[in-house]
DNA sequence: GTTGAAAGTGTTCGGGG
DNA sequence: CCCCGAACACTTTCAAC
């Protein structure tokens, strides 16, 4: 990973809707060179893939709401099957196990207020825990999927 | 939005390097229709765009840390420098204004427990807070950048 | 909506220095 | 690392149904 690798990635993260040559000449390398460096970083997994990203609002899941969780059940077989339950949920963007105070964190996004309701039913329905609390966000000010690349 | 356009903009959102042949065939649709869907959901900003996604770990900033934030400055200018401010660091991938007793939320990446204190210190270096927290992710259960197509 | 086809562009590699 | 170049695939349009 030297600096023309970063460059790329960097450009790439943000964009990767250009053609090589045009990374090429954003980084001052010539095409071929730019095009190995991309196929390296995406054969050794620094690359994870190319996605489009669709606007909230648009498709109506404009409230983001980070959903906090505390369980008693300390154990892998229940990790397991509420990571399961978690991935069935498509509101479910994020989720994390915490350290400290809260055992688990999401990321929830849904239409509304109600939408948000149906989905806590639902999901409350489906897995038992010792206490859940929601944060809703007014607003998204920074949101981007690009990481940084100098911390190497 | 009909039910053609949510298959395509789910494939997408998974997967943006398939040939538009490729995701014609998926949706059960020909080619051409499919790309001017593709094409419409780009001018009117349903899709914002397309992106590289890169391996945290590997790229060295595989800590996630939520910084929870109270201000005592309620005012549109606070508001605004903070915005700055957040965009200036590149580890703040995510960043929301919250109702309840947080005021923002923050996610940040490092690379580790000593880089987040550097973080940190540079941070209310900058802007003043009248409180502050910090939740640990021990692991990413899930992460996904597609956002449910079902609300429509 | 469909098919088929043409033209332009970018990719994906060879082989050269 | 650079350049050249050629084969191929895909995109992007258009015309006709």
């Amino acid at each position: 990973m030297d600096k023309f690798d970063k460059k790329i990635l960097d450009i790439l993260q943000h964009d990767c809707t250009l053609a090589v040559s045009e990374v090429a000449a954003q980084v001052g390398l010539s095409t071929t060179p730019c095009w190995r460096r991309i196929q390296a970083m995406e054969k050794n997994g620094i690359i994870r893939g190319r996605v489009a990203l669709a606007d909230p609002e648009k498709l109506n899941v404009g409230l983001t709401v980070f959903v906090m969780i505390k369980t008693n059940q300390h154990n892998p077989q229940w990790l397991n099957d509420f990571g399961q339950i978690a991935d069935e949920f498509p509101e479910i963007i994020e989720f994390y196990r915490m350290s400290g105070e809260v055992d688990y964190l999401l990321r929830v996004v849904v239409s509304d207020m109600k939408a948000y309701d149906s989905f806590y039913k639902k999901l409350i329905d489906k897995a038992n825990f010792a206490d859940i609390s929601s944060s809703f966000a007014m607003e998204e000010m920074k949101y981007t999927t690009a990481l940084p690349v100098n911390y190497l």
